[in-house]
DNA sequence: CGATCCCGTGTGAACGCTCACAAAGTCCGG
DNA sequence: CCGGACTTTGTGAGCGTTCACACGGGATCG
């Protein structure tokens, strides 16, 4: 696995017969250093198996190409697909990528994680805060280093955030079932404390006000398809004709608590989820829900980070969501 | 954000009035230092907001405290919980972590990934291989740092690897199967290339044969639940007794197909998953499926990689799966 | 044809830290 | 009260890079 010691530049430099100096030219491609010596120190750069210390590298030249990423431990859907997104722009943008996960309310760890990015020299942050207690990282950090949020948060002051436009989202959703002409319509939250949810909330309560709908009262869960199954059961009793569920999993819940109690879907009530979860489209019935683009959300976040590590403006951004109609909603009965 | 240049050794020896190598004893809770002297030194750090910077420490001690983690693009379920497993398992360890995502085949893509992890220094790497692509990254980077393959694969040489117990689960299913009396059963597989699929596809045989059952020939899916779904239909034509899918979602397809089609699970066939993917439990039916500790393996690949990285022995470990009975089976029609 | 400029290259210092070693200071027993 | 052992602290070098600058030589120009 290992041979003697790693060669340097110096050891390139010496076989390749130039400067250490030449042989840090050709690696950072410099202009002036004539074809022939560049092919010559190449050669020795190969022959040696020489890989340049990035260490050494980022201690003269205060740039450690390191970007830091802080997820929660308490992220449901999607961190994969956001987190390869973000890698894969950090990388074709020159920089690597280093993970801490914030488990939800624990400051001494936030406080640690900040401190280790700081120490790693990372040039910019990229905060995944669902909910406030991983946003205490974000306001942590933000004063050592730069940072970006990736959450549905109006962020208290100059913090750079970026995120699916929840709200709108959760209008979307509302405006479907409008227009299928749904007026007994509820809708099943996540935590009240997570950015999401709440933002999901709003706009569900703005939309269906702007229709003059007035829905029932919000039924608190907790992202689960456990919570979402208990749910369905308790809305058997007295069934509105739809149902927005705040995530796909809640939505699950219930689908399956309806088919139980032989209450058809879309029949006798209208089901929408959000987040258009893997296996959604294969729900029976195929779930009319709410895709938030994730992968499109990480390469964003990263573009926004690297402006504001350039100095740029902190402007808040919202990535629209889109709705996905498929076989769980249908017009309430009383309208056919 | 910022203030002048961050302050040094240096400034804080000069601030407590001691030498640097002090203020170094001090960080790095060298015994030999009077308590006093400490307190000093510590104030002087609180005061100056002084951070350590790894990049120079590094370059001196060859130790960069860095674990690198290739995983993969086409990754299903899952990496949320094994990544965050992992790097939970490496803080605790004293080491940081950076990602990089290695979307499926691509060679160049894999030599530049490893490239950038020996730049970087990484002490150890975890390679997360689903297949033989991904496998030679592993191959490619174990000549130049302690490697731990994440895979249910036979390692060619030396390589150290971990995994779920991939064979052992998929014998489980089909134990739970033939318990309750299944004959006439069919497996659909994963994508043959995935080293999981085919380990699960040999599990299955091996169980049925040590039982003296012939399963149907397998049929191969692709692990999406659209897939399952078109699978699901095709089976209707002539229906087994039991259907043993690679995964939960290819299950959850042909749950809708049988669904549509009027066939009840588990009173006309028995449906087994594999992963006890979130939501699982609320399919409905209620999916019985073959459960993968995640964050168990996420543990205990950093527990591995960490041994390897001081010189231990490369053995494969497994871990087990276990069965999760839900309401998706039943015995056969002909048994009751 | 000498002064000027640019190109290709080399020299030495510095980045912030740890390591090896040396130098005080402290304590003890004889 | 002195020598040795231990404790606490300081000194200088060096890790592998890049940066600032200096240098020689050919081309260019007046």
């Amino acid at each position: 696995m290992e041979g003697g010691k790693r060669p340097g530049m110096t050891d390139v430099a010496r076989l390749a017969g130039v400067s250490h100096q030449t042989v840090s030219r050709v690696l950072n491609d410099h202009p002036s250093v004539r074809p022939e010596t560049r092919e010559r120190v190449l050669a020795a750069v190969e022959q040696l198996g020489y890989r340049r210390n990035l260490s050494a590298r980022a201690l003269v030249t205060r740039r450690s190409g390191l970007l830091g990423i802080v997820s929660s431990g308490s992220w449901r859907s999607g961190p994969a697909g956001t987190l390869g997104a973000l890698e894969q722009a950090a990388r074709s943008a020159g920089y690597f990528v280093t993970v801490a996960i914030a488990p939800e309310p624990d400051p001494a760890r936030h406080a640690e994680i900040a401190n280790a990015f700081v120490e790693q020299g990372v040039e910019g942050v990229v905060v995944i805060a669902p909910t406030p207690g991983v946003a205490e990282v974000a306001q942590a950090l933000s004063t050592q280093v730069p940072v970006l949020v990736v959450s549905a948060w109006d962020p208290p002051d100059d913090v750079a955030t970026i995120s699916v436009d929840q709200r709108g989202g959760a209008r979307l959703a509302a405006e479907h079932l409008l227009g299928l002409g749904h007026t007994d319509v509820v809708h099943v939250s996540g935590p009240t404390d997570w950015f999401d949810a709440a933002a999901r909330v709003e706009g569900w309560h703005a939309a269906l006000a702007d229709a003059g709908v007035r829905p029932r009262p919000d039924v608190v869960g907790d992202w689960s398809s456990d919570r979402g199954y208990a749910i369905g059961h308790e809305l058997l009793d007295d069934l509105p004709t739809a149902v927005f569920a705040a995530n796909d999993l809640m939505a699950l819940g219930m689908l399956r608590a309806f088919a139980e109690a032989g209450v058809r879907v879309p029949d006798d009530v209208s089901v929408v989820g959000f987040d258009d979860f893997e296996g959604a489209a294969n729900y029976y019935p195929p779930l009319t829900t709410v895709r938030q683009d994730l992968r499109a959300l990480g390469a964003a976040a990263l573009g926004a980070l690297v402006e504001v590590i350039a100095g740029g403006p902190a402007l808040p951004r919202r990535l629209p969501a889109t709705l996905v109609p498929r076989a769980s909603t249908a017009a309430p009965r009383s309208a056919r």
